[in-house]
DNA sequence: CTGAAAGCGCTAACAT
DNA sequence: ATGTTAGCGCTTTCAG
């Protein structure tokens, strides 16, 4: 209706409404202390004027800013990009229920040549209590910057797990991706094959590693060998192509019309992969080769990849998919805990992917 | 160093330095004001301290909370998604480049059922100043919800044209996809295309109208015909493949080996595409012909995109690419002056795409 | 150039 | 159940 020049206070609404500014503020925060006749009269008011509480206010009395800080930090591989988007939208969605907003901040520009620091940007906001907690995405390089924060009194939660040191102090939430991969593997398993290749990344890399391990593990289970049927190569498609050439090369057979995976030697007729990027390499080879893709382990070849990415989604390429939706509400609870009382128990939380099957 | 429980405040560092908490003040905000040994020794005591002015505080007293509001609607299609991360990312960097932090917000779950209000979730924050200023991404619904924000007293940059109202009174950036499309096709020309088709989005939609009509221009100053050389199809991989294939269809030829592109009737030996995911529709088609793809038009077909998705960059196809860093330099650019001064003329700035030229 | 006073809008403690 | 008082940490007057 109007527009007042500038937004209504407390004051204003408890002129209005005949009461002190106590009691709407009481009316906002403790209605249960008003009684009902007030607190219809001064929610109208309210509502009339268009009253909201002037954030910065409410957090200089309350030190809380219902705020969560995110770092982006530099544009990562093509993967995790659209993972990101995905994940920053379900934050934003989890926060927002329980009445707290994303701030983003960067990292700042990392000079040429200069490794990032991992804690910059951090400070300044713990000491400007600008926000209330941060949501950390990067420890996945290993590096438990967590240290720096948690000396500093940041309450924070991490999406990823403390690899290095599994008794970590703080909350996690984390996503299982060997159980993924295992469903990967089963996956195609189902579906008749029994030469199940392992397209992955170089070994010391502990999201790599563990990825790899469902897939060593499913096969164990069924009691298949993993002889010959392993790459470890960096994370491209050119890298994915040439790792599957040579896997199809490599135990002879494949060039022509794929002989049928029997359950014993021979070229792989599955492909499990560590990414989407691999995967996708693993596709153009087996086009390039005439070999046919999808169905039963009779129609055609079995290839999985990692993250559900676009490229997954387009290709109509099977992918595991990570339940980023499930790790943002997980990572709100973990957060709300850890704001709400003093004597926090560390806790992770390990959540288990879904496998998007498509085509392939 | 050490841990203070609370952050260190103005009056510490004053007192540590022994000068008036306002002289610190100064020494922050105008340091001019200060005698130079006065200032070091301050600073000093600033460092020391580990000092940062109390955001909260801040903002209380000047109004400005040096953040900016962006909202995150519900996911969008695929090639959006990838460009939002981009855009995030480039927009946080700007922006802090400036001082400023980017605040995430959610339009709200959207019921069952119902037409999300594009207003959702601008109000609370308007009214409790909790932003400085919005960026407004969804323009291109077509909805000038920018009224809404206007007549709200919400300064606010948009990124997006208003389509329906060429002379709006707020200061918008854009990317001009007609230009974009057109530097496609001329580069397909360029290698030796004479068939050039479209494959675009039904009629209606300004952004897919301006995109067509990048081809459009860019076929009638060579004097090209662009008759059956169009598609108006859904923003999918199968209307994508299916459009390709009825425009090699049409006009006969291409089954074979493409009858090597002559300029008048004949198939489209190259496709240039509203979207990545029509691309890869297209080359998906092509594959399964048999008919190669890139390289100049002796060779194969030209296929290009829009907006450099991650499916692009991955497969190799060439497409359009929105100068996303600028967009969003310009849009913080924009955003200082709206705050900066008090008479803003609307301005608009539109930039031009480039070409990421690929195999295809 | 530096200091003292006032107050931004809100809520936690205490009155009533 | 409602009102009063005080103060969060900062910056904008205004005096010295």
């Amino acid at each position: 209706m109007e527009t007042p020049r500038t937004p209504a206070t407390l004051a204003d609404v408890a002129e209005r409404a005949g009461v002190s500014r106590q009691t709407v503020s009481n009316a906002i925060n403790n209605p249960d202390l008003l009684r009902p006749d007030t607190l219809s009269r001064v929610r109208a008011v309210i509502a009339e004027l268009g009253y909201t509480p002037n954030q910065a206010a409410r957090q200089l009395r309350t030190r809380s800013s219902r705020l969560i800080g995110l770092r982006l930090g530099p544009a990562q591989e093509f993967t995790a990009n659209m993972a990101m988007d995905r994940f920053v939208r379900s934050l934003v969605e989890a926060a927002g229920q329980v009445g707290h907003q994303v701030l983003l901040f960067s990292g700042g520009p990392v000079a040429e040549g200069e490794r990032p620091d991992p804690l910059a940007g951090y400070d300044d906001l713990v000491r400007s209590t600008a926000v209330d907690a941060f949501v950390v995405t990067d420890t996945y390089l290993g590096n438990p910057q967590t240290i720096g924060l948690t000396r500093r009194g940041a309450p924070f939660v991490a999406f990823g797990r403390p690899w290095d040191d599994p008794h970590a102090a703080h909350p996690w939430v984390d996503v299982d991706g060997a159980a993924g991969v295992r469903a990967a593997t089963e996956h195609v398993h189902r579906r008749g094959h029994r030469r199940i290749a392992w397209i992955g990344w170089p070994p010391g890399s502990p999201i790599g590693d563990d990825r790899r391990a469902g897939w060593h593990r499913a096969m164990s289970e069924h009691g298949l060998s993993t002889a010959g049927l392993e790459a470890a190569v960096e994370d491209t498609v050119d890298a994915g192509r040439s790792a599957a050439a040579a896997l199809l090369d490599d135990t002879g057979g494949g060039s022509g019309g794929g002989s049928g995976g029997g359950s014993g030697e021979g070229a792989p007729t599955a492909f499990v992969c560590a990414s989407d990027t691999l995967a996708v390499g693993v596709l153009a080879e087996l086009d390039a080769r005439g070999l046919a893709v999808g169905g039963s382990a009779a129609d055609g070849m079995g290839v999985v990849g990692f993250d559900d990415s676009q490229v997954a989604q387009v290709l109509g390429l099977t992918s595991v998919r990570q339940p980023l939706e499930q790790v943002a509400v997980a990572l709100v609870e973990a957060l709300t805990a850890l704001l709400g009382s003093t004597t926090v128990e560390p806790s992770g939380v390990l959540l288990t992917p879904t496998l998007a099957v498509r085509r392939t």
